[in-house]
DNA sequence: ATGAAAGCGCTAACAG
DNA sequence: CTGTTAGCGCTTTCAT
């Protein structure tokens, strides 16, 4: 069995309280006494038990990581951002995703509360529905959301403003000379950033009196997609030139979906993602998306519960920036002719300009 | 302040064992007890503190994880099957990653037994190297290492066979009629999972009497393998026509690389990865590869670690099968003829039979 | 500077 | 069936 404060008092021949002095340089030790007392834990291999700690002094130095998936990456990069920062200040953290099920959500903050973690950053399926941050609220536990866009404001929340995005993507696809804008939403649909998102996006179409874009919502990512899109484009005329995917990942199935229909990408149909994800870059054609900065939104979800806990008060919202990128996935729109008929495999690819 | 046993016991008039008793269904309690208990928990919204538990028993029912980084997917998708485990049996996680750190790695592990998880499920940077898995022994912490390839078996293991399946993809490779094969590995390089696919690559090739593949060793993901891959191909009757990535992530990044140098894939090379995520079935071309389970392979490793803890006796290492899936972006080899240096832009793709 | 002792909230004998 | 009580390992007054 691993060694006690007490074996190590006893081998110091010193009393618990003067160990508990020396391992959390609280309170006096005399020179000689420290070093009989650091021989001890040594010789024992002692290591405090965080647990009893935690129990004595009424925190846990632990964050509770509650999000819906680590199967997308921008959720990944949070978490990353999030271990970051709390790793450097000391706290480690309990983690569950939840599929996105509802009473999964419930049931392991739950357990997280009972484990007594200090705070919850998470992200909840639709943070209109959810019971969650109200229940977190009234009991006291300090909390903060993260990528959720609460229709109200009244939780602590760390995102981008996904209506402005939204609106810029549909402003800048438009500048593009693209008339017929479709939106992709996958489960998002029933979120509400996905829906924030598409707001925006429907609100920037209008603006340029362009009719209402057309929202396809698929239920899963990869077989349905090919057969989602294609009635659609069997029209060419009416299909949308230009998608905007809901997140990067659909925007990935939807390029690769169009591609199988015989569909180039951007010289066809242009598509924009969102959420930045790394691998985008790396794509051929580059994907074209609206960055968050995901990392960053982890370690300042971090920082703010953590300034939360130490009693400052923040911001309720912070809204961090994103960037609009428009990767090689995007480009003009061209003139449908009857030439679109022609298989033409000439590769002139649009590329962005500096 | 959250009430405590002692205040549900007050109110219900009954000792604090009885309630113990009464919610962790130990004992009997009589019916009329149990309905006044009942009703003084949920009066009070009284949930038992499972630090004061933990500590009381001698288990946390909690298990760390650490993994080098949640940016690759494989891991993501391994901690989501651990995640899904260790939740259906009771558990829950205490999470870190490591970016590659050593010392992070110690650092972390330490502060994981300080909170005394009940066992660890982890992905070291070098099995054969870190110190953690010998320290975790002689600790007498369970432990399960997985995706690390041990040169002995010693430590329990959860992983597929990495020589073997490199050794396959060179099989595939000069099935293909590829001569000149090479291996591109990154910061996994200086790891046990990486060795072990290369040199069942490079066994597969010596076995076909192939002049040994060129191992390029690739620093960072982004700018650099373009500058890193274009001396190599600005000659191309002897550069490699397939490639062996030590993960998809960085295949995916080759398959990029090539392109904006002006080689196609597969047509001119060929590209295979290694890991199976799911971005890669989405791609164009889809991502040759070798799958593994990972999410599978996370339950495994967590299922063993519940059954060492329950005190059953398990197989040391548990070798979880892989599957080579010859994607679009690995093709037959083509002749290099002078007509190479003419970009014909014919999109005649090469697509495995079924 | 150091020790004694009372908790932190819960579990688990041991009595009754 | 139920209550008493002694821990679990550590922190923290309060004395000395």
């Amino acid at each position: 069995m691993i060694a006690t404060i007490r074996d190590v008092a006893k081998k110091a021949s010193v009393s618990v309280a003067t160990v508990s002095r020396f391992v959390n340089d609280t309170g006096r030790v005399s020179n000689e006494t420290a070093f009989r007392v650091r021989a001890a834990i040594n010789e024992l291999g002692f290591r405090p038990n965080a647990v009893a700690r935690n129990l004595s002094k009424s925190h846990s130095r632990t964050l509770g990581v509650v999000i819906p998936s680590l199967n997308n990456p921008v959720f990944a990069d949070a978490v990353a951002g999030i271990n970051a920062e709390a790793r450097s200040c000391g706290y480690t953290l309990m983690f569950t995703s939840t599929d996105y099920n509802l009473e999964d959500e419930v049931r392991t903050v739950s357990t997280l509360l009972d484990y007594r973690v200090d705070g919850l950053i998470l992200t909840v399926a639709d943070s209109n529905i959810s019971l969650i941050p109200d229940m977190l609220k009234n009991a006291g536990v300090p909390y903060v959301l993260i990528y959720n866009q609460p229709s109200t404001y009244q939780h602590p929340t760390i995102t981008v403003d996904n209506i402005g995005a939204g609106w810029e993507v549909a402003q800048a696809l438009i500048g593009l000379g693209h008339e017929r804008l479709g939106m992709v939403a996958g489960q998002f649909l029933a979120s509400d950033r996905a829906d924030a998102r598409r707001d925006g996006f429907i609100n920037g179409a209008a603006e340029h009196g362009l009719k209402e874009p057309i929202v396809i919502e698929v239920d899963f990512v990869s077989p349905h997609l090919e057969k989602t899109l294609a009635p659609i484009y069997a029209e060419r005329e009416t299909a949308p030139s230009a998608l905007f995917c809901s997140n990067d990942l659909l925007a990935i199935s939807v390029i690769g979906a169009l591609g199988r229909l015989g569909l180039d990408v951007p010289k066809d149909v242009s598509v924009i993602g969102f959420d930045g994800i790394a691998v985008g870059t790396h794509l051929h054609p580059t994907l074209a998306t609206v960055i968050q900065p995901s990392y960053e939104m982890g370690r300042a979800a971090t920082r703010q519960l953590l300034d939360r806990l130490a009693g400052k008060d923040c911001p309720m919202t912070k809204i961090l920036p994103h960037t609009l990128r428009i990767g090689e996935s995007a480009g003009p729109a061209t003139k449908l002719s009857p030439a679109f008929l022609i298989n033409s495999n000439q590769k002139k690819q649009w590329r962005p300009s500096k």
